[in-house]
DNA sequence: GTATCCAAGCTTGCATGGAAGATGGCGCGC
DNA sequence: GCGCGCCATCTTCCATGCAAGCTTGGATAC
């Protein structure tokens, strides 16, 4: 069958995968990552590996490892003898992610404010910039540019607390959220209010006062979080 | 060697308590997990593959795969083509861990103080009673018995917040951290003073004031931590 | 028409073989 | 003695085969 495939796959255009230097299994995991990430493959669907390891041109071993993966990381669901389900995100599920990046964007925050006078200076510049992006892209209308500069922000914040652990959670947690993320990015009012909290979370730091960064980050999640749980439930989004 | 044992035995109907549901996957995950947890294999051990699939007569595919969720919980690394290695904690790992556990303690006690009424005296009444089994293992000089209790007390704290990814996080991090503090276990002083703060954190919560829960979770984290570190770096041990 | 049962076709779980990469030891040149 | 390259061996990676479980659709009985 499929014979392997030295270099391109010429049998799927569009989707040009992978010229990564890994081992199929980590092709197999970025595809389908990102695959789910951008929503080509939709949440409820329910794919077979098979199918998987013939759309990338590979066998089924890869594929199923990398269906591992992805189950620990909580994106799908490989039911056993049935397939791999793309998991959907419920309200609940929105909460529960929700809780967790306050817990984790406070805590990186205060880390970030106890560093040492140089380099909580530079953290405090690379977030200001991030946040200068942000109110760019709001005052030209660029709403995708803001998500972006948006995300840029909390991910340098999370990487200036120098944790691994809490950026792989962060990480995966994100990967969850991204589709959810994308689709409300529209939906929001007040994007100025985050980019006010912004600059309050980098002032913080700047001062050094680690209780008020810690504080400022929480605040920030946590009003997000309440205008946009909201929101999902008005618009009847029973699973994202 | 061991003959693999087909699946299910139809010719006893219902008599043998409950053959393990689980699949070869899960037997050799839950087997490798514990097996590290209780430090079998040592840290620093590099196991083959081929090895543990004889050991546990089972074929080099389950284990593989098994290999592949202990590594997304940060348990072992599979170094490829050379075989399983057993990570070992740096103290450095463990001021990741206890970052990750003072934000993940905090937010759920401040979550559970934020309860309906009933739910949250059911909750503090349950963090009392390990509480004082902590204080009873102490008063004994049970030091075994204490950690047990410790453990207990912050499962429950964060089973009751009722959020699915924190206890998966936590759950995780515990399994890391799991041979560090049998070790630490007998070399800590003060034990009262955790079970002090394990009594204001009950306290809190009982009382429904959501800040002084937080504040009372991060507190008790972070002086366990300031405790245990200096103890890891006096010792000299760089990795265990 | 409806309910039931059985078989066929789908799916993955697991074992195994071939191939390729990594490693350590041995011999060779100096 | 010392350094260097080569090969034997050990390891995983991936493809594939077989069998078992689940679902479904059709045939049959009533």
């Amino acid at each position: 069958m499929a014979r392997a495939r030295p270099r391109g796959d010429p049998g799927t255009p569009g989707a040009a995968e992978s010229e990564k230097r890994g081992s199929l299994v980590d092709d197999a995991y970025a595809a389908m990552r990102s695959a789910i990430r951008e929503a080509s493959f939709a949440p409820g669907y329910q794919a077979s590996e098979q199918e998987i390891a013939l759309r990338l041109g590979m066998s089924r071993t890869p594929v199923h490892e990398a269906a591992i993966r992805l189950q620990e990381d909580g994106l799908v669901r490989v039911l056993p003898r049935k397939g791999i389900l793309i998991l959907a995100l419920a309200p609940d599920d929105m909460r529960e992610i929700y809780d967790v990046v306050i817990a984790m964007d406070g805590r990186a925050a205060e880390l970030v404010a106890a560093l040492p006078d140089d380099e909580r200076l530079a953290a405090a510049q690379a977030l200001d910039a991030h946040t200068e992006a942000m109110a760019a892209a709001h005052a030209s209308g660029d709403l995708p540019g803001w998500g972006l500069a948006d995300a840029a922000f909390h991910a340098a914040l999370i990487a200036q607390a120098r944790n691994g652990r809490m950026s792989r959670i962060v990480q995966a947690i994100n990967d969850q959220s991204h589709r959810a993320r994308m689709l409300t990015l529209t939906l929001r009012p007040r994007l100025d209010a985050s980019i006010a909290e912004h600059r309050r979370i980098a002032q913080a730091i700047r001062a050094g006062t680690a209780d008020a960064a810690l504080d400022a980050a929480r605040q920030h999640r946590m009003r997000a979080r309440d205008e946009l749980l909201p929101l999902l439930d008005r618009c009847g989004l029973k699973h994202l």
